[in-house]
DNA sequence: CTCTAGGGCTAGGGTTAA
DNA sequence: TTTAACCCTAGCCCTAGA
């Protein structure tokens, strides 16, 4: 669609790609776009969009969600998935 | 300087930018500031500078420049890269 | 070839100078 | 008050390197 240049995230967008990280790790954007658990949330979405998404998110999280676990590891709560993440 | 004045548009800067515009493309900013077949005119102006001008005219343009072709078309000169414009 | 990291650039809402 | 000119930045593009 080249009617719309910018296409905003929605809630449930961010959900899904919390949920992504948390589950495959940051950096593994195509394993989260292509995962079938978020493919409904994110068919808008490509791997890039994750990935720059991420980066806004991260650079503005001290000014709303403080201290979310999601934003230091990707893995502690589901199974385990990544061994380690730079982030 | 006394905090920050407005600088006013002059013609040769506003025709400079619709060369700009026929040439590269609505939308290519850098490229038209960076050409060096405009650079004498738009020296004082930015990517930026250019993108907000362009939105004024286009805003106005049904009162001045009803029918240019240049705001209908960006051309192919360069390589296929803005293949339609939603102006 | 695909994918990510990071710098570069634009789009559009918001702000300011006049 | 209105608005051309300017600012802010989320979102998107480009591309080297893995």
């Amino acid at each position: 669609m080249l009617g719309h240049r910018k296409n905003k995230w929605t809630v449930e967008e961010e959900e899904a790609l919390l949920a992504g990280i948390a589950k495959h790790g940051s950096g593994k954007w195509s394993n989260i776009v292509d995962d079938p658990e978020f493919a409904a949330q994110l068919l808008d979405r490509t791997n890039i969009n994750l990935k720059d998404k991420w980066r806004n998110m991260k650079k503005s999280r001290t000014h709303t969600l403080e201290s979310n676990s999601i934003f230091t590891s990707p893995s502690k709560t589901s199974r385990a998935v990544v061994s380690n993440e730079p982030f």
